[in-house]
DNA sequence: AGAGGTTACGGGCAGCGTAAGGATC
DNA sequence: GATCCTTACGCTGCCCGTAACCTCT
């Protein structure tokens, strides 16, 4: 018996899967399979029951999940405790939603390269609410997104605002005084995608309206910067991610009667034991926000993609 | 990282030697070596001071101690919990003081063959002060001796108790009644080792008379019963060990004024954590004893040696 | 010199991936 | 038939023991 084995083990009776363990764990099928077998043999006990289409826990496997998770507990906190920090290594799946991606994540994926030289990053953008589900399903380990996840097993700590401005390209006229609803009904408003939360704040600041705005949407923030810029509408984004566009004039802020809410991120990441590293990452971010206290751009202007 | 390597690493921390810790796991001096270099390797840490003569943790090796400890801890709970018995497997080392080799020993080794099949079990037949001193220099796991271990990190539980008879080989002449203290005197004793209790105990009990008693004195349970059937002397010991003598008649039960106080066996073993299947072995011990509610002759009348 | 740990090296076996073979829905 | 796990098999690499070497007391 190995830690491998035992870590093997509570994958598959998290995932419920063999397969989809050894995905997650860059190993063959045939691979998991054989750990599961070995430790079967060495115990004596059937672990799971394979018919039907999940794998399933017998009651020894209960018993053994239990014992498993504290040992895998104890050996990844060993690790943050006892090991030099770039002895620390694995890979880490790290869900960030775009805006993220486009302020501190650079920062972020520094600190966490100086402070864990030998963990591999994954990096995986997507909307908050795909984000929201891999976590759950667990293909990513952390997730830096708009909004808190509301799931028991799942650690959710807010940790930075962003309020949002309203920006237009010079070649659309607007007054220097806050515009109505109405007016602002009246262009077209690029923004975040549909099914997300600035996309649905939108639509509810301009529904009462009753004006049938075009609102176009994009799951990439370069392209709604891009769209904006090129005069094909207005958008409402974080200043953080605008400064090179508003410094070199080719974006103007505006200002709009009604306001829009902030967006809050938060971090989420599985509360079930054996992710002492991840809980690590989840505590560096928060230090790497709260120790400027306050949002800022990146270091480079340049965007990420 | 493994459980062997963890199991290493305590080993040495707690002999204070890679030479000590290969004899006690049953390998090579290099092979520890290698484990503990792969194991500072992983760990990018020095665990131990090898200057000196004994190997003593870095502060990096006390805090891996604390961890590895735990979670060797949980790794024999979990072999006893999950495992069906015949998994349980390893090698036990037994000290037994002769008395119990001689009474329900066997009984006992047979109940752990049958509870746990694929236990290796290494028998070490001493006199209980050598015991003591074996146990806490971990040369056995758990010892079954007269009186208690009272060391810190040893658990000690009295379990059985055994009341001496004289005995004598019928060519000595003795009177039905009980014979005074003086008359005993006069006899040649043959008894347990020096510095063992029921040595010392002959020994305070005949010192009143003022009689230059000879005391024979044998470290081998059977070399004392041949000498006595010899008719080179009294002994006093356990009739539980007597069956077939004094069933032959080839030794006849005498009585003295003054009585010898019982022997009163325990059960010691280390208190540290990662040792389950001894603490079991000594559970299995404490029931083979209580089911009979009283201590019995061995099943057959053939002595183990 | 002797006790104790390290280095060097060759052999065996455990564990891996690929490919093919059931079983269940 | 699709999905999922098991079996078969060849290979790699790790881990072990032997032997020689180094380093303190």
């Amino acid at each position: 018996m190995n830690i491998k084995t035992l870590e093997t083990f509570v994958w598959i009776a998290r995932l419920g899967s063999f397969r989809a363990t050894a995905k997650r764990l860059y190993a063959s099928q045939p691979t998991i399979s054989a750990r599961i077998v070995s430790l079967e043999d060495e115990l004596r006990t059937e672990l799971f029951d394979r018919t039907g289409r999940k794998a399933v826990l017998t009651a020894k496997g209960r018993q053994l999940l239990v014992y498993a998770e504290k040992i895998l507990q104890l050996h990844s906190e060993l690790l943050e405790t006892v090991a030099r920090p770039d002895a620390i290594h694995g890979t880490i799946r790290l869900g960030v939603s775009e805006t993220i991606a486009y302020t501190w994540l650079p920062r972020l994926i520094e600190k966490i390269s100086e402070a864990y030289p030998a963990i591999n990053l994954e990096l995986d953008v997507d909307i908050s609410l795909n984000l929201a589900g891999k976590l759950t399903s667990r293909e990513i380990d952390i997730a830096f997104l708009i909004g808190e996840v509301n799931q028991p097993d799942f650690v959710s700590r807010p940790f930075c605002r962003y309020s949002l401005v309203w920006v237009a390209s010079p070649s659309i006229a607007l007054p220097e005084q806050p515009i109505s609803l109405a007016d602002l009904a009246r262009i077209p408003i690029i923004t975040y995608p549909r099914r997300s939360e600035p996309y649905a704040n939108i639509r509810s600041l301009i529904t009462p309206t009753n004006h049938p705005t075009q609102i176009h949407s994009s799951s990439s923030l370069s392209t709604i910067i891009r769209m904006t810029v090129d005069g094909l509408g207005v958008s409402a984004l974080p200043r953080e991610i605008l400064t090179r566009e508003l410094a070199s004039g080719v974006l103007r802020e505006f200002r709009v009667e009604a306001s829009l809410p902030d967006l809050v991120f938060s971090t989420a990441y599985s509360a079930s034991p054996g992710a002492g590293v991840v809980r690590a990452v989840a505590e560096l971010a928060l230090a790497t926000v709260t120790e400027d206290n306050r949002i800022q751009a990146p270091t480079t202007g340049d965007h990420l993609y």
